[in-house]
DNA sequence: CGGCCTGGTTACCAGTTGGATACTGTGCAA
DNA sequence: TTGCACAGTATCCAACTGGTAACCAGGCCG
């Protein structure tokens, strides 16, 4: 996931050049790498997810959590606390995504090419 | 991309279930299967491609061209005749499409079963 | 001349996605 | 009791996608 990772979540990315897709929607890749490392709680996402807003990161997190990638845990005590974690379903999405990142660095120019003529 | 092959085509195709999705549109995927053995004529790709309507075929093969996975060329002699063809890049593509149906055939249980509960 | 084949195009429409903006309910904490 | 953090919801809306159905233009065939 090294791969395109800083340039993935600036606002005008080169990941729109990407023709892979993970996932149903638009953020799901990015949902995901934010996952890479461990739990996150939905105001953990929101800070480097900050162009999507709650409704749509929730939608995104509730698609992934229906899928299986995902898992969503609610806790009460001390204080009420939700967080998002990768299934091993989810997890084994990283090999294939790192793949893609790597096909795209490998052909980016000729990506770029075939857009600009 | 022997796996998933045949069921590709069907209409409740299990690929529904599949979190890749290659190109800009629902039909990407299917035009460059059907481009992998050499080009194909617009009529011959409505074959295997019968739910799909000439107009989103056009659309489609519009956008793999733009997006320099396939080439366009017009005949005229003897008879008018159109040809689309895979692009290197375009080729390039189906290695990693072949890995991505490896990892959905390793997963469709947990697939099925996410789906399900 | 009238069809037919090829490779589309046109107009219209419904459903879905994504986004802007504002609001909510629960539990602490001062 | 007022305020704040957290984890979302509620509405509304514009754009995009995909689909239906019909149409078309050029060239050959008989």
């Amino acid at each position: 996931m090294e791969a395109l990772r800083a340039d993935m979540f600036e606002e005008l990315c080169p990941s729109t050049l990407l023709p892979f897709r993970i996932g149903g929607d638009k953020w799901a890749a990015l949902v995901i790498t934010c996952l890479e490392d461990g739990p996150r709680r939905f105001s953990e996402l929101r800070v480097p997810l900050a162009r999507v807003t709650p409704k749509v990161l929730t939608q995104s997190l509730r698609t992934l959590e229906r899928d299986g990638f995902v898992r969503r845990t609610e806790y009460t005590e001390p204080v009420r606390r939700v967080t998002y974690e990768l299934t091993d379903l989810g997890r084994s999405l990283l090999e294939p995504m790192r793949l893609m990142c790597e096909w795209a660095n490998d052909h980016w120019d000729e990506l770029l090419d075939a857009r600009e003529s």
